[in-house]
DNA sequence: GATGATTACGGACGCCGTAAGCATA
DNA sequence: TATGCTTACGGCGTCCGTAATCATC
């Protein structure tokens, strides 16, 4: 078992094409395919179906391992890139619904003890910023997700990146105002099953929508894949239907009620990334953006 | 980072000594030398200082980086070659302290539904029962060691191997009859940082031991080395010293006495190991184990 | 001086790209 | 028929082992 047969079989399974894992990797369609074949001769059968190009479940298996192998390599290269240097700009990624107060009182903080300090910051979703602390593009990420009380998320495997809870606040149903929930206390998802449902992974993550009750209803469905708060809830306020949120980000609701969740018992949590071995500077935004987060 | 430079890596890491290493995998000794050379030249810094040969810092982390990568590896295969396959024999890979009975009860449940089942235990310590499972090599792994109430043991990576909790017990101090610390009702592990202690890593964990207060401390060091709880009970009671073990192991106590452990918080917690993708005979031998634990 | 890591060098194998072959939508 | 994966084949690079070199105990 090659990394680069690993490597390809993830592009293949992820593209679900030989001729763009070959583009995406900067191979030749034909070195794809024999990587893939060297991988199946390996093993000693087939992982993925070929016309159309789908991973049988051997080799979705591998792919996930695959992808962990691969995540851990690019923690182990940054690690090592960055034993003894220091970056003159810190990179912080974000995923969208981290509490926006909280990134600006920590950089306040670290310019008052480093005024010449460059600090750029980065809008991803969950996953491309644990990629890119995992490569060292961004020095610290700061990410949200749907996790039970005092539950970590699961970003990676457990101890790959050094990671520490910020905040947790508490999931609201989003209602329009003519809503006959609208002024219940709180709100078992079950009942909403069925109801027309707005999702937006980016924003309050899959994990949510995931869940049986809702992953069985029958409700219409409207996807939003966008960041963008005010729209959400415009949506919700249109009547186009329901949507779980963060309680943090819901202060002021226009045309729309938040009733707070009462089953399932999830809450949503930020949590602070960075590489285990961290330099100097990054120690130092570690330890303002926790004092800001205990602050707020 | 070839897989291959990786395994030389680590094996030189462990081995201390690139001709051992050489042996364990089958290269010349020039070869490892090149393979570690090539390593370090790829990430720009030395990995291993040489004669006497130990891991730099950096070369210490991607050992540890390295292990993790061929554990998943190793996984990996085991689990591709297990796809519809299932074995004759049982293989059990057992650690010292498990709940004897437990075994007992679980084979009986075993062999009763499937008379011709042949069962193999093995007794290993947790770090060589996680590798057996790993490689296939064992079914499933019953393993114990100390952890904080309702934690994991964390012996691999979260999510890598399949693990259930089969039991957990609490910890008590093992003194001789006449210690004055004896009559107590229970005991914090500071009042015996200086005491004179018998280590067996292999029996209650070097986990105990690795406390701040026991590691400061200035007391004599007996260390046992292997399995026998009846050996290590008879040092304690001949005065060479106390030891931490499991409440559950201390039933019949011969010139000791056993005292609960009250801070820290710590209990002995038996952990039930397989691959997650398992076959049907895994699955009946875990889901009988189970049983067999909640019965207990 | 002996043990043990490094360097030098040649042979062999493996891997990739080009290009032809072939199956499926 | 066209798109896209596979197979054939040749060249290049790489990797390993032998053996000589060098360093350290």
């Amino acid at each position: 078992m090659e990394i680069r047969d690993l490597r390809a079989l993830l592009a293949v399974v992820r593209t679900g094409s030989f001729t763009r894992a070959a583009e995406d990797l900067g191979y030749s369609q034909s070195a794809i395919s024999q990587q893939v074949a060297a991988l199946e001769l390996e093993v000693g059968q087939q992982l993925v179906m070929r016309r159309p190009v789908r991973p049988t479940a051997a080799g979705q298996r591998l792919a996930e391992h695959a992808a962990r192998i691969l995540l851990r390599l690019d923690v182990a290269r940054s690690e090592l890139s960055h034993f003894g240097h220091d970056a003159a700009e810190l990179h912080v990624a974000v995923s969208p619904l981290d509490a926006p107060g909280l990134l600006a009182i920590a950089i306040r903080d670290l310019r008052s003890s480093d005024p010449r300090l460059q600090v750029r910051i980065r809008l991803l979703d969950a996953g491309a910023a644990v990629a890119e602390v995992a490569s060292g593009t961004a020095d610290v990420a700061l990410v949200d997700g749907i996790a039970s009380p005092n539950e970590p998320l699961h970003l990676a495997d457990a101890g790959l990146l050094a990671s520490t809870a910020l905040a947790e606040s508490a999931l609201v149903v989003v209602l329009p105002l003519d809503h006959p929930l609208a002024s219940r206390a709180s709100i078992d998802l079950d009942v909403l099953a069925d109801a027309p449902w707005i999702v937006a992974p980016s924003l309050a993550g899959s994990e949510v929508y995931a869940l049986s009750p809702l992953a069985l209803g029958h409700g219409r469905r409207t996807a939003y894949d966008g960041h963008d708060l005010l729209t959400m809830i415009s949506l919700v306020a249109g009547g186009l239907g329901v949507a779980v949120l963060p309680a943090s980000c819901c202060g002021h609701l226009d045309g729309a009620v938040a009733v707070p969740l009462r089953t399932p018992r999830l809450v949503h949590r930020t949590e602070l990334l960075a590489l285990r071995s961290v330099t100097v500077r990054q120690q130092r935004a570690i330890e303002a953006l926790q004092s800001a987060s205990s602050a707020l």
